[in-house]
Order: C-alpha cells, then structure tokens, then sequence
DNA sequence: TGTGTTTTATAACGTTTGTTCTAAAAATCA
DNA sequence: TGATTTTTAGAACAAACGTTATAAAACACA
C-alpha cells in the first residue's frame, strides 16, 4: 500500500445513499454522484466499481442503517409494545419527510428489484427479516397474554407487513396524519387480546 | 382538415401503456415507444406531446381500464363479496403476472409523482376513489349485518386501502400465494361481523 | 532520496437520450 | 385537376448518459 484514501469511504457512501434514496437508481446519474459524493468519477468507480454496484452497496447500509436498527430498537421493548413503536417511528417519518423520499427498500423493490434478480433477493431477504421480526413479536406476546390468539402468528406478521408496506406507498402520495394513523387503528385493534 | 390518421390512437396509446407499465417512465425510451407503437417520433408528438404528456395519457387510460373497471365490476355485488372480489381479483393477477409488471398505479406513485405535481394529484384522486369505494361497501356491509361494527367505516376503508397497497408491493417481490392471502386473512376477519 | 504503486484529476470515449427539422406523400375541397 | 393542409418518414440535433484512458500527484518502503 503506498498512496491512501484522500475521501472517507463511509461519508461517500452516506452521500451516495442520499442521492439514491431521493432519486432514485435511473435518476440519478453519476455526474450527480461525483457532484454530491464530492470525489472524481474514477475515485467512485475504482472504490465502488460501477453505477449498479454503488447502488447496491448504498441499499445495504440504508438496511443496516434504517431497517437493521429499527428492529434492534424495537426489540428492546416488550413484545406488543414493539410492534407500535414501530409503526408509530414509520408514521412519524412518514410525517416528517419533506422530500417524500420515502423508504429506499420500498422504492428499490419497484424500481429496480424486478429487472435485478440479485437486488430482488436482497430486497426479499429484508422483507422476510421484518416479517421473522413481527413474527416473533406476536408469538411473544401471544405467550404472554399481549397479544390476540384470534389468528395465527404467521398470518398476523405477514398482515403487519402488509400494513408497513401499503402505509409508505400512501405516505409519499398522500401524506396525511388521519389516513396513516387510521389505517393503522384497525391493525393494531386486531392485536388487542380483549375481543370487542 | 385533409389528410386522415394512418394510425388507431387508442392502439398506439396500448402499446405505449404497456412499455410504460412494464418498464416505467425513465427506463422507457422514445425509440422504445416508436418501435412498439408502430408509428413514428413525429407522429408520436405530433398525436400526444412529448414523453411526459403521453405517460401521463396512458396512465389515465391504465385507471379506466384497470382499476375504475375493476370497482364498477364489484360494485354490482353484495357489500361484503364485492370485497372479497375486489381482492381476489387482484390476488389472482399479482400471481399471474410473469414479467412483474405490478401495478402501474403503484408504480407511479413512486416513480414519478413524488417529481410531478400534476401526476401526484392525479394518483393521489385514484387513491381517494378506491378508498371511497371501500367505504361505502362497509358502510353498506355495516348495515344490512354482513360486516362488524368493531371499527369505524372510515378506518375500515383506509385499512383496505392500506392493504391493497403493500399486496401490490409485496407480489412484486416475494409473489407466493402463501403470503398474499395469508396477509389477506386477518383483515377479512376484521369484516366478519361475528366476533372471535 | 529514489523507486514503486495507488490514487487523483481531467478529458475524452462512443451511446443513447428527448426532441425537432426537412421534405416527401396523401387526401379533401375548390 | 390543382391548391392547400396535414401527416408521414427519417435524418439530424445538442445534451446527457455510463464508463474509461492518460498522466500528474502523493505517499510507503527500500
């Protein structure tokens, strides 16, 4: 190793991840990304490789980054009251987001995931750790008395994920508190375990 | 006027709506549309304007085709089965769609109406109808006894719309029968008016 | 203090993009 | 039939695209 780094690799990266994140992978072209990356075209494709490969890496730590660490947050807490700090951390984003950048694994899972068989399992195996996490949670508190038997566990974490996804479609389009926290009641009232 | 269209408009707006929706807006070319549509580029401007203004004419024709004719469909049916049909319905075409094109509804809600104004309100009206429909199906449901009062019609209705919008995302992803309609199961019970 | 290796900067590459210009072809109305 | 007007066809446009080639600059190790 002789000449180092001039440029923070994680700091580009973070910067690259904005430009995705708002933009898009079309969208975004790697003029933008040497612009706002703040490094030479052939410092990007010699530390990331190409356009697609700095995509995908990006994706990575915005999973890491938002998703990973959501559900390490949410984890902490017992069971049924995960399961709504989670969303209510998902309806208070949605909410505060002027951009409507929205969430990177929803729009890369339209976006790119169907032309990008490698991105499709990447985006699948994300969606299935948030569906193992709900899961989980529900049998938690079914266990311990939080949480309705009325269905099963695995149908009631795919229908929360379900919810999580349709919330963050709605949420860039119409962005509006009493349709997010509305469309969320029902789900959360399907959980309570006192029948009506 | 002297000289007549050698073409059908509304088959050159076909074909443009199903690069459109197979593709999307900026992975779609101009040559794209020219070589599937048939007819020339200045044929193509001189019918329908430029990209923006033919994407835009092909996703109202989308709405019309797709999901207005869909809700007029299960509109003739009970209050609940309309429900039920509505969403068989799109169960069945999110597992029988072998090139993922999705729903282009869905689609451009994140693509594009997150840059444009004029699409975001246009989606953002869809939206608001197949909420309106769902809405007034409960509150039909509600009160000839088919549907449970547990929820207010307003929620129930943005619950729905809520789920058709992560069913749409997930199929694209993750198309497994097993998911969609285990996803579906719990919010057909949230209908069902005999308690648990 | 050279020598070797990697990163830098910039220009350039050939495509492809959306759009428009030019001119030929076609059909109605006089 | 001739004049007029629109639609055609296809080349051409400048700009932007992703990517790479070239050479100067910067450090580690001898």
């Amino acid at each position: 190793m002789v000449r180092p780094r001039e440029f923070d690799e994680a700091e580009v990266l973070s910067a690259a991840l904005k430009c995705f994140w708002a933009r898009g992978f079309e969208a975004t072209s790697m003029r933008d990304l040497i612009a706002r990356t703040g490094i030479t075209g052939a410092s990007l494709y010699n530390a990331f490789g190409d356009k697609r490969a700095l995509y995908e890496k990006a994706l990575d730590r915005y999973v890491e980054g938002s998703v990973a660490a959501r559900i390490e947050r949410c984890s902490a807490l017992p069971p049924r009251e995960a399961i709504e700090a989670f969303f209510a951390d998902i309806v208070a984003r949605s909410l505060g987001d002027p951009d409507r950048k929205g969430c990177m694994l929803v729009n890369a899972a339209l976006e790119v995931a169907p032309h990008d068989p490698a991105i499709r399992r990447a985006v699948a195996g994300v969606l299935t750790e948030i569906e193992t996490f709900f899961r989980q949670c529900i049998l938690a508190g079914q266990a311990d008395g939080s949480i309705a038997h009325s269905q099963p566990a695995d149908d009631l974490a795919r229908h929360l994920l379900g919810i999580l996804m349709g919330l963050r479609v709605l949420a860039r389009v119409r962005p509006e508190r009493a349709l997010l926290e509305g469309l969320l009641r029902p789900a959360m009232a399907l959980l309570e375990p006192r029948p009506n």
